[in-house]
DNA sequence: TAGTGTGAAGTCTTTCACAGCA
DNA sequence: TGCTGTGAAAGACTTCACACTA
């Protein structure tokens, strides 16, 4: 039993309605209720919440507490995992005390960096390591995933050497691809507003 | 003829390879050259440049400069566009100097915030307004684009006052739904970090 | 009655495979 | 010869529509 990646995609927002409809007090939530607030259709929701076995009360809806606990097994955050950060620039240091991560069990063990002058210096609640100890920390702190947030040039080197510490997912802040045996989601930021660039120029040819 | 929102997604890596290949030396470039260096198929990147338009020559390949030329035109790059960035914490402060966006021409004109302590003060090069200059400092820079970095809070009234100020898209980084009458792209930091523990937890029902 | 679960249909996207061309 | 452009086939995802049920 596969899902499908756009399903995988929304999952994490029927997580996050779940969770805000269940600290307001509902127990139970309907396709239709759900369609609406994330702007999707009834039957979409139906297939998605199918495919993990997910199974509502006809004429009432879904209950939203083992809604929620399917949702966070099947999207592998009904535990804690650890994660660094390469690259204390300015990207870096955005995600580093980001709150949603915590809030989702992303536990930030560390962050790296090669800079001299940013090396020992404390960030929030980390010291700032320098790349040397990339394998170290790794080892020892068993991380599981690896946020990039260095240059294009290093990028690459530095998801190698994650990999090869035994990091088995990236998460790509870097504009390029990362060639390695690994998961690897991107983040495109430029590339996303792009996107938009796209749409709102008509979404056609010239 | 209107291009599939997954080609669109991939123009923007077809742009970026392409204008490295050009600072290269390259000249021409093959389906399969592309699909190698951007782990596609050959023939996926054809019907994309097909979409577009663009010609081949058998035997040779695309010619770089138009096929850039070409790009840019088909993303909305093709000239300089004016963007404001909403919220000066953490992820509005990455964003301010991006060097992507500029090269894009994406030009950050103005940074807006409601700290007290924030407003007035100099982030590279700008001033952070008051969120009360939003709508005159629209009009008067002929803002296209808005980027909401603000907390989920007051994401969406945010969003309502750029639009209504004539702001036609929105690059949104909170983590929730924008119902407003413009173009949306959502980044979704946590969500992001989520679909990448689903697919090293092994992708499957445990 | 209000809402689920799901075959079947429809739509969108990718891939195949190959004629044709420089 | 090496590579394009593209019908046709395959595959993936979404939507329809409705029998079913608590």
């Amino acid at each position: 039993m596969t899902i499908p990646r756009p399903t995988v995609r929304r999952l994490s927002l029927y997580l996050r309605e779940a969770e805000s409809l269940l600290a307001s007090g509902t127990r139970t939530v309907s396709s239709g209720e759900l369609s609406l607030l994330l702007a999707l259709t009834g039957a979409q929701v139906r297939r998605d919440l199918g495919h993990l076995g997910v199974r509502g009360r006809p004429g009432i809806g879904y209950r939203i507490t083992p809604l929620i606990d399917r949702l966070r097994t099947a999207l592998g955050v009904d535990r804690s995992r650890n994660v660094v950060i390469v690259g204390a620039g300015r990207i870096g240091r955005a995600l580093i005390a980001y709150p949603r991560f915590g809030a989702r069990g992303f536990r930030i063990v560390a962050v790296f960096d090669t800079d001299p002058k940013v090396i020992g210096r404390r960030l929030d609640a980390h010291i700032v390591y320098g790349l040397d100890d990339l394998e170290s920390v790794i080892e020892k702190e068993d991380v599981e995933m690896g946020i990039i947030a260095v240059p294009e040039a290093v990028a690459e080197s530095v998801a190698t050497r994650l990999v090869d510490a035994g990091v088995g997912g990236l998460l790509n802040f870097a504009p390029c691809r990362l060639d390695v045996d690994a998961e690897v989601v991107d983040v495109d930021l430029s590339g996303s507003l792009e996107e938009l660039a796209w749409a709102i120029a008509g979404r056609v040819d010239e």
